[in-house]
DNA sequence: AGATAATATGTAGGAGTCCTAACTAGTCAA
DNA sequence: TTGACTAGTTAGGACTCCTACATATTATCT
């Protein structure tokens, strides 16, 4: 094949680990734009989303530690940024009442507001991801999902809650190449364009038959990708 | 089609931003993690690596400038860094014989030895990039290209030695799907999976003339996309 | 029941990140 | 030579992120 190029390069998932990188120095740098803005450091700010993405009527109101394993940051330095939204009055400590040492964290109405800024993404981002074409789009969410999934079977990751690791995904049920999943929650068809990858509804499957899922939608042939 | 998630789902590049960021959670975690063991930050790691990249036998001594614009940060803030660099005996401060005014940048030998590590990504970024099939691979890097140049044309990224910007490219010149494109300077084939992302030879072509070759690259078909 | 272990959180201290603003010094062009 | 840039540094402040260590509460085991 291409003697040249297979040896003279660095291997490929060394590169994507360099071009994920690059990816992300953009993402911080956005955020902390998006920051001054909004008076919310970029830690700040994704605490109240995942505040905000964890509260609900009848749910229990998240925990500190919860926010410090889905930030990947240790409880002292969540304890900071929790503190300073509780100071700017955006969220409230609350006694739990089924375990006192436990502070539910619930979001005061300004905190609502400031949470749905928070979900904004730095417009260059998301226009860029929107000039690939639908297809692409559909391809990188896949394949985001296989990263994502795989560095939280290794334990780099607090558990997401995705649709591929859910008691209700069927995994390639249809014939339909643009639909082919089904979700048993809401009983219906869906897409690789569709995969979630926070939803509230998800239940996570055991480890045991995780595996097995997961296996019949990584493998699954998909029709959709002739366009790339 | 699928109505019933299609109206219900965030939008897709509302998700692939998600999705990114999650990554980019996980890439900052083990970043840090390395750090403790080499005795070096993440912004040293990432200055002492861009140095090293920009570093060779008759190349101009990379600036300060650059490696802020490389890392989106201040230049307060890159010279913070190098100055903790010097301080560990891993850089030199150079003046530069074309300007009074710059300061060149120069490793060390130890300083080699440390870029050397400074490159090495966290261990489950790499396993987990090498679970995808050699096919997913393949379109991650090339999805991953896009997304950068994408920045990279809004402004939110300095300027990549990407193949794809390179006056050298010439993009689907061959017949071979597994290696259609060519590079001029070495004057060999090759294919997606070893496009470059900081390539030391790589010349930027004027953007005149960028957008062209750009649109040659991101529209044509490729055949290799079936197994995904 | 009482002692012990484990858990959830908070506090303190320190290095590092990241910004803006103000400053020095060198370059360049009119 | 003067004025406008440009490269880099410094100072100050908010925030990030860590490792200890401290505190209260819950779980567990005799």
């Amino acid at each position: 094949m291409t003697a040249v190029f297979d040896t003279l390069s660095d291997p490929l998932p060394r590169r994507l680990a360099a071009g994920l990188s690059r990816l992300s120095v953009a993402l911080r740098a956005g955020q902390w734009r998006l920051a001054e803005a909004r008076g919310l450091s970029p830690t700040q700010a994704q605490a109240l989303a995942v505040i905000a993405a964890r509260s609900g009527p009848g749910r229990p109101a998240p925990r500190l530690s919860e926010i410090a394993a889905q930030l990947a940051i240790t409880r002292a330095t969540a304890s900071d940024a929790v503190s300073t939204l509780e100071r700017k009055g955006l969220v409230m400590r609350q006694p739990d009442p089924r375990d006192g040492r436990a502070a539910g964290l619930a979001l005061t109405e300004e905190g609502r507001t400031a949470a749905q800024d928070a979900g904004d993404w730095p417009a260059m981002l998301l226009d860029t991801a929107a000039d690939l074409s639908p297809a692409e789009q559909e391809a990188l969410l896949r394949l985001v999902v296989k990263m994502i999934r795989g560095l939280q079977v290794r334990g780099a990751i607090a558990p997401a809650r995705l649709c591929v690791t859910c008691r209700y995904f069927r995994p390639y049920a249809h014939e339909d190449a643009s639909a082919p999943h089904h979700c048993a929650y809401v009983d219906a068809p869906f897409g690789d364009r569709h995969l979630r990858l926070d939803c509230p509804e998800q239940d996570p499957l055991p480890d045991a038959e995780a595996g097995a899922v997961w296996t019949r939608f990584a493998t699954g042939a998909s029709g959709a990708m002739s366009t790339l």
